[in-house]
DNA sequence: TCTTGGCCTTGACATAAATCAAAAATGGAT
DNA sequence: ATCCATTTTTGATTTATGTCAAGGCCAAGA
């Protein structure tokens, strides 16, 4: 059985933070398990607090009246989420569901409202992460408004290889389903842009590994659509 | 000459601030205006500061390469923008134009990032403030992606109703062109889709007047799409 | 009053992507 | 190894929205 404050110092939220701090935190902190495809909560819910991932994979989306699911983040281990309500205590505006199977820390939404009062430093922490979020949202309406679909997977495809450290390949660590849902778009189409980046010979797909045959090509597709 | 104190005392952000700390805060505001249609600042700038609007109206937009144009924001008096980079001094990630002649006051990243350290509920108003926008945001990409164009507009009509506590008509507050950069078309889809929902006894248009003939009708659109 | 220029609207057309349907591939579980 | 369920791919078609082009409208200024 882990130390809960060994992970809680190694969360970037609470980097910086005294020893002392640390452990009021993880006096606060409620362990919780969830297996793969399980439901963490529903928009319209009441806010539970703030969510910290250290195992597994969880994502946040929406769904449409017709069952079309948008998904806005998908929350690693190491990151948080919950922020957007945790001060106010409204409803949650998202889903949130099991990947894979996972484990999280839960901060009760009052405890943690008094930590964060009485400790500059989190709320600062508190601020990075937020701002860092508020960018992401920018750059997914950008790409869902101003770029068609293949120009979305190319971005895509270039955010993964930095985050993979890798110049000429990467593996998918979502369904292509869900990476059709990440991109604002269905399973169907994205298997055929797919198909059109490989007949370009921009990319090779073989399962969920992509290799980068034309960085270049793929940097262009990102950044100015098509035909360059 | 307006105080600039009584300017800043009235600003939510710095709501409930003893008047030692708006003295603080006066201290380090800079007074700056814009003529309508001037650039506040573009993409890749460096960060200036946080920005604080008190007379006119601010719009924060991103550019495509072909030269579509996404508003992200409209920032109306009272309100701030800037955040997003005030605390890492990154590059600004979109472009600010006035869309009226403007009076705002500028805060300095340093100075301003010295004040929200010392001082815990500063830093509290702005997480506070930072929530709403990342809850913008989201609704902004579920429209984007999981709404057709009929569907954002009879959203953004009950969003004016509800700000201009009126049932039954509004006043848009931005051009017709900018509305379909706000919901991410262009201007003939937007005048289309007016049409539309004119022919469909919806709303009635008389230029910037919008009267809404159907309000169930138009809530209906918005939560469902076209035909219930 | 006439002109100018910025918006807005309308029309004809092109196209990216969704939908509907079904086949193929993949990966666990038995 | 085989079977079943899920995921992915492919094909035919529809549709919402973008593009290109032209015309109308209104307000500000000459």
């Amino acid at each position: 059985m882990e130390n809960i404050l060994n992970i809680i110092s190694a969360i970037p939220l609470f980097n910086g933070l005294p020893d002392d701090q640390l452990s009021a935190i993880r006096q606060i902190a409620v362990e919780k398990q969830y297996n793969k495809g399980q439901t963490l909560f529903s928009e319209g819910d009441e806010t539970k607090g703030l969510f910290v991932v250290f195992e597994g994979r969880i994502k946040i989306y929406k769904v449409s009246s017709e069952g079309k699911e948008q998904i806005l983040h998908i929350i690693e281990a190491g990151q948080s989420f919950g922020e957007v309500t945790v001060f106010t205590g409204q409803q949650l505006p998202a889903n949130a569901q099991a990947l894979a199977k996972s484990r999280l820390l839960l901060f009760p939404r009052s405890a943690f409202v008094g930590l964060v009062t009485a400790n500059p430093s989190l709320a600062l922490n508190l601020l990075a992460i937020m701002s860092k979020k508020l960018r992401q949202f920018a750059a997914q309406i950008e790409n869902l408004s101003l770029k068609e679909i293949p120009a979305r997977l190319a971005s895509y495809l270039i955010y993964l290889a930095e985050e993979q450290g890798s110049e000429d390949a990467v593996t998918l660590n979502v369904s292509k389903g869900q990476l059709a849902s990440l991109l604002g778009t269905i399973p169907e189409t994205l298997s055929r842009i797919f198909a059109k980046l490989s007949g370009q010979d921009l990319i090779r797909v073989e399962g969920p590994k992509i290799t980068l045959l034309d960085l270049q090509g793929i940097e262009d597709l990102a950044e100015y659509g098509k035909d360059i």
